[in-house]
DNA sequence: AAGTGGTCTAGACCACGCC
DNA sequence: GCGTGGTCTAGACCACTTT
């Protein structure tokens, strides 16, 4: 049970004045309430909530969706609303693994393997790895999690012929340190993109949110020394856990690396 | 006036075969109409849609909402709702002006200027800068737009002693062009972070949205070539408007720029 | 003036988590 | 079995855009 506080002499539900809405107006007593550490941990059940600020559920669901939205709060299936832990900061273009990063941060990772197969590609990764539509690659796909939490799917194919016996490791570890000690990788190429995204089933209940959440869709590229891609990455992150960060690289240096 | 395919012996509200929810079967077939391209332009309105789906506005309104965070559809204030035209892609780390990277893709690009004044940093910038937080700043504030449609509000701030009379120029035109042309910064580094946010007024207003959208938040620190910071820029994107793209580049090259 | 989306209500019942 | 959030309805009125 958490206590909130809230002016009492504020009606608000009363939608005249200032084209100030009712949502409008929770959302801000909650977020306050929040930023203030006032409210931490679960809130208050959706229809107490609704008695403290005398609005409708639709109404206080309403507010709360935009809460959800900035990434201040967050709902466990069914069982309630939860204020969102701080975001893990990751840097796509680092050639770091989750273990590291994470860890660095003050976090506890953790990673299950959901499936690993072989398969055909579909057309965006073939062209995207130059290879025949009928090559057979390598794809896993994994379920991360920090503190608990679990924040990404990675959807990964790795092209056999580069990787040879990709298939024969423990492919829960870091892909990262596998690429260094076995195959040598030492430097590596990234492209990158981020857009914002859905995310349905089944990833959503692997990131144990709902058909629809809101997510960021990472997809990279990974390339050899040469120029070679041999892996292609879709990830799949919760809107509310994820930082992108990117520190300062010399524009000059990389058309160097175009002659 | 759009016609669209909807198979009439479909029930949508029927929630009870398979926990399939009606919200999630009119998202489903609308998206499908837009993909197909039986759908363009404006949709119907809401009204006409609940009587097509058979559903109630506020199971609709869900409905749209998720397609809207899908990036497939968005509104106009109190004049309806439009099918998503394709997302600008954007790299922050290149060195390439709006007009420049806009017109690579066939966009029509425009820029207005919002305000230009002279601030005292806040805390964040103060920090990014390494300035005291009593200096003086330039800070400009400006809408772009591509194809008559307002994508991203940027809010940048200047250091006046790393670029002497900034606030005597022109800009609302190109700031890269700028810095190389008169303050002769052909190498520039960047600090860059992205996430997920909510776009309030007054942004939102002048991005023709609703107060609480979805938005990227794009933060750059921009430093010259020696690694000294002089600007501090927050770009607040429409979600819906936007992919993050970024070109391979080699890790070993930055591990070089730390000797 | 008519039509649109935006806000809001007061209910109802369901599916699931937790005890 | 109780409490939670999740889904859904059928209204009402408001603010704004379009005609």
């Amino acid at each position: 049970m958490v206590t909130i506080t809230h002016d009492k002499t504020t009606k608000y539900s009363n939608k005249m004045s200032k084209n100030i809405y009712a949502y409008a107006l929770v959302r801000e007593a909650i977020a306050k309430n929040i930023i203030e550490k006032k409210l931490t941990g679960n809130l208050p059940s959706e229809r107490e909530l609704c008695a403290t600020y005398e609005v409708a559920r639709s109404t206080l669901r309403q507010a709360l969706g935009q809460l959800e939205n900035m990434g201040l709060i967050f709902r466990k299936n069914r069982s309630g609303w939860y204020v969102c832990p701080r975001k893990l900061k990751y840097d796509p273009m680092r050639h770091a693994s989750f273990l590291q990063y994470t860890t660095e941060q003050g976090f506890q990772p953790s990673t299950v393997l959901l499936s690993k197969k072989q398969i055909k590609p579909c057309k965006e990764i073939s062209e995207s790895l130059h290879v025949d539509k009928n090559t057979s690659l390598t794809s896993i796909k994994r379920v991360r999690s920090v503190d608990g939490r679990a924040v990404v799917v990675e959807d990964l194919s790795f092209s056999n012929a580069h990787l040879p016996e990709i298939e024969k490791h423990d492919l829960s570890l870091s892909i990262s340190i596998l690429l260094k000690n076995t195959y040598k990788h030492h430097k590596v190429l990234y492209d990158i993109s981020v857009e914002s995204c859905c995310l349905f089933n089944p990833i959503a209940q692997h990131l144990n949110t709902y058909d629809g959440a809101l997510g960021l869709k990472v997809t990279r590229i990974v390339r050899d020394q040469n120029g070679v891609a041999f892996e292609f990455d879709r990830e799949y992150w919760r809107h509310d856990a994820l930082m992108i960060e990117n520190n300062a690289k010399l524009d000059v240096f990389i058309q160097h690396l175009k002659p």
